[in-house]
DNA sequence: CGGTAGTCGTTTACTGGTAAAACACCTGTT
DNA sequence: AACAGGTGTTTTACCAGTAAACGACTACCG
């Protein structure tokens, strides 16, 4: 939408107004143009795409705070949660990066003295990447405050519905992941 | 994540498996590590994060046969649903992107000949930006395609479901909308 | 062995975005 | 009238990402 990325199919609407969100005015003046058209999809897509540039372009405070943008702080997540050293191919795929982006993200991370690497001795193709001390506190430092800065975001939204939105966004993400190859046509 | 946007504070995980999607796979990852803390926040931010990566990725078939980018049918459809002409400026906030890229985005199209701009008559700095009659079919004839498309993404969670992810997304969104600047500290 | 095919990681060339400066113009004040 | 300050748009400089070409290496197979 960026993320980055920016808007969606249904765009966006600078206008708040009473009637509920941005998404929803846009939705209101297609069917205006459009009263025979299934806008039901918008609705969906449309928020996701929305929410996920508002989230992004919040760029989360404690992230920040310690110099790190999400991409990197991903990067060294997978390297904290998965508990041991990680190929520059697989944190790719860890991460649902390129190649190319990670050997950038790991050029600056480890002049940071944040993440070390060792080649490999049998293969000497590939390299092995792990957390420094450094790497690993900052993580572990970063990953409270930054919880409760998600906590704090989605904290509008009552905790039962939270429950109910994470189980519907995983149904539809398992569908996605499973399903989508086959759309790309 | 950039849209683009890449990834989310949860990152991503290549191994779909049994028990449901990449990120539950995540969260699990992560409590192993850290039981203590609340996870809460990742399942729904993660989710979002990567639902809106994966549908950018799968950048919609139907705007790619048209040969443009989500972005510029984005600008495209403010025009087309609004029903009038807007500036530059109401353009970038109409589509959540900045004024240089609406600049861009504009000479591209206007070269393309789906766009027309005229000067104001009274303000010589500001323009007026309008549909051509084959912008407007283009726009007419990619967007039932387009929902369908969505539809058929979204397909693999029934409708009484998309209802309720629909509306949770619409209460997120609007908190989000509304009461995110006060976050940023 | 020797060559071919495939894999891992990096480099290169390019794209599409942004922030900030620059530019052109309007408006209100003195 | 002249100027200060504000606004709308474009230009500039730059950044982070990707895809594709590349180099180094392994592994297979005759």
């Amino acid at each position: 939408m960026t993320a980055s990325d920016g808007g969606s199919a249904t765009g966006g609407d600078a206008r708040g107004g009473a009637g509920g969100d941005t998404v929803a005015a846009v939705v209101r003046q297609w069917r205006a143009v459009h009263p025979d058209l299934d806008t039901g999809p918008m609705e969906i897509i449309g928020r996701i795409n929305r929410c996920a540039a508002l989230l992004q372009q919040a760029e989360d405070a404690p992230l920040r705070r310690a110099g790190l943008s999400r991409a990197e702080f991903d990067l060294l997540g997978a390297l904290r949660r998965t508990g041991h050293e990680l190929t520059p191919g697989e944190l790719a795929r860890e991460t649902f990066s390129s190649g190319a982006a990670v050997t950038k993200r790991l050029k600056q991370l480890t002049e940071r003295g944040l993440v070390e690497r060792r080649g490999d001795t049998r293969d000497r193709r590939v390299a092995h990447v792990r957390l420094t001390d450094a790497g690993r506190d900052l993580v572990d430092g970063i990953l409270p405050d930054q919880l409760a800065y998600e906590s704090a975001v989605l904290s509008g939204v009552e905790p039962p519905a939270q429950g109910e939105l994470a189980a519907l966004l995983g149904v539809l993400l398992g569908q996605l992941e499973g399903r989508l190859d086959a759309l790309r046509i």
